[in-house]
DNA sequence: TTGAAAGCGCTAACAA
DNA sequence: TTGTTAGCGCTTTCAA
């Protein structure tokens, strides 16, 4: 700390109130004015400096170790450096980190803050974290969700310009970003497929949401990409866990299935827990896709699990790219964002037929 | 929307740019001065103003729709309402979005907002987030990081008060606040001990940390305290993750250990993997005992893992408290925040010796 | 019990 | 090429 701090910089410092170095403090140090000081300082473009006195004001910017006061630029500027994110799970889920980060990335690169409030799904909070924002003039907000789900828009984002992230209006439309769950089941479904699976059974959830009704469709689309016939047989429902998965190992058996596309990851992992008991091998005997690509999970289950990635980085990303007006999508527009997929050891090539043909209820 | 934004609110709203209701409106529509409203709004002590002229200037503020400017407050107050938070990992680890959750929760508490910069570890990021927050005034900086670790104190946060959290300074003293090691290895340690078991094995990690010495610390410590004799060979090293603990069942199963203490819940996972192809059920043959509390896994595994809770909410509350000196603690102290038992159903009281005493080596 | 006025640190015309 | 001067929206003495 040598770099000239407590030198003279120090006026009201007294003992524990640090620093006030201002744009004034520079100007009388390198004998100009403050305009100068901040031209240079924003190095605007129109601004006619000489490169004498532009260095002059590097110096003593950095003798003095001066530090500009963002608030201050903002209230006498009008232009906001804050975007406001509020989250419904930043805690409770390793998703909403990544929604976060994303949005942060962006964010910064756009010359923005990120401003976090985490409302756990608290109604009173997040009423208290709109107002919070608005009142420190954010440029807008990302409203976010952990999970894919419609929500109601609360009426105070109306006050500024605002994006849902990984949820959309439930009741009125409003610009939003949203994983595609179709192309993703679409994916899962087709690593599948392309490794000559044609039995596949689709163990959806038993809970209704976007995921549900999207991956069902996502599944079906792919079968009859590849000409697949559906059968309904294959089509099982599960508590989206591990527990879920657990349970409805038997039934999967019962399908003569080769092959599972799981709704989530921690289902794959109770069926994968279940069907070792029963020395059932994967992918040996069966192959299974998991969605999600939860890390913790997915990526250290035994044999580790093929899967498809849901995109929050991206849907941070993209909510502030909306927001601020960066992509060129119609006002209101629900964009999808693709899930791509992460293909482990899981899966592998159809073996010869283990059951003859005549098991197979409708042939292709 | 029928508050009586769009009625005479705008002045400069022309289509995009909103809002402009400021105190000096208020003042004008109540009829009074700035200064009164300011008083009224901030409802201050010692100001005498009538109460009519009190019901006044809020019927004002509800008609206008007025939301104070915090940034226009801190400024000419000079009082921050920002602390800011870097981590090293929000978006790769779930623990990282709790430390986030209880500083926010705690900030709030405190009449403080949280700006959150996540750098991934990048020492690049990092330096220009540390910046960023002291341009907008922070009123001091939470370091942390999303394991327990000694850690290098970046040189500017010397330039306002910090507290580092889940990490300690590897150079220098500084105020932090980490998870006590220790006791939660003993606590861990005890969940095992108290069900009769006394043959318990302990798979350390091989990465040198805090939490690989303070563990095995614990866990002698809680030994000895139960008048139990340590065995050399009941130590184990393991990879700190699902491969490291399948790996070394073998090796458990080879100590005759009745228990099984692991470094973290993704080893016992590991481990409960191997142990159930092998035919070992839990707890019916043996009991285990894992670290973290990482809910998506040991909520999940089959049996449910008992563990030991890594405070992680606590960390972050407690870094705001002592950041903003409401802690009576010494300056640069690191306080230790204990970690809390989750018991589940991996851990059973000891069945009856099924291996005769001869085996067990040496006596207690 | 209230109002006037001087800033907080910075930007942005407008002069010079 | 640089300096002067108003503010941005709010708080806070000091007067009235």
């Amino acid at each position: 700390m040598e770099t000239g701090k407590g030198k003279d910089a120090g006026r009201d410092t007294g003992g524990v109130g640090r620093r006030l170095v201002t744009l004034r403090d520079v100007a009388k140090a390198a004998g100009v004015s403050t305009a100068t000081v901040s031209l240079v300082i924003n190095d605007k473009k129109g601004a006619r400096i000489g490169e004498d006195t532009r260095e002059r004001v590097r110096a003593a910017i950095r003798r003095l170790g001066y530090r500009p006061n963002a608030l201050a630029k903002t209230l006498s500027s009008g232009t906001s450096t804050f975007i406001g994110l509020v989250a419904d799970g930043v805690a409770t889920t390793p998703f909403a980190g990544q929604i976060v980060h994303g949005a942060q990335d962006e964010a910064w690169k756009q010359g923005y803050v990120l401003l976090v409030a985490n409302t756990e799904g608290d109604e009173g909070v997040e009423k208290d974290a709109i107002a919070m924002m608005l009142e420190h003039q954010v440029r807008g907000i990302l409203y976010s969700t952990w999970y894919h789900r419609p929500v109601e828009v609360p009426p105070s984002l109306d006050e500024t310009d605002f994006v849902l992230v990984n949820c959309f209006g439930s009741d009125r439309t409003a610009t939003a970003v949203v994983p595609d769950e179709v192309q993703g089941a679409f994916t899962a479904t087709e690593m599948l497929l392309r490794r000559g699976h044609e039995r596949i059974a689709f163990i959806n959830t038993t809970t209704p949401s976007p995921a549900r009704t999207g991956r069902l469709r996502g599944y079906q689309e792919a079968l009859s990409a590849h000409a697949v016939v559906a059968d309904e047989a294959l089509l099982l429902d599960a508590q989206p866990d591990q527990e879920g998965g657990y349970a409805v190992a038997e039934q999967v058996l019962h399908t003569g299935a080769t092959g599972v596309f799981c709704h989530n990851d921690r289902v794959a992992m109770g069926l994968l827990d279940a069907l070792r008991e029963r020395g059932v091998t994967v992918p040996g005997d069966i192959s299974i896709v998991g969605f999600d690509n939860q890390e913790v999970i997915s990526a250290h289950t035994r044999p580790a699990l093929s899967t498809v990635g849901l995109p929050h980085y991206e849907l941070g990303a993209v909510g502030v790219r909306l927001l601020l007006g960066l992509e060129d999508t119609p006002r209101d527009a629900v964009v999808r964002v693709s899930c791509p997929a992460v293909e482990r050891d899981s899966t592998a090539e159809l073996p010869q037929p283990r059951i003859p043909q005549t098991t197979h209820p409708r042939g292709r």
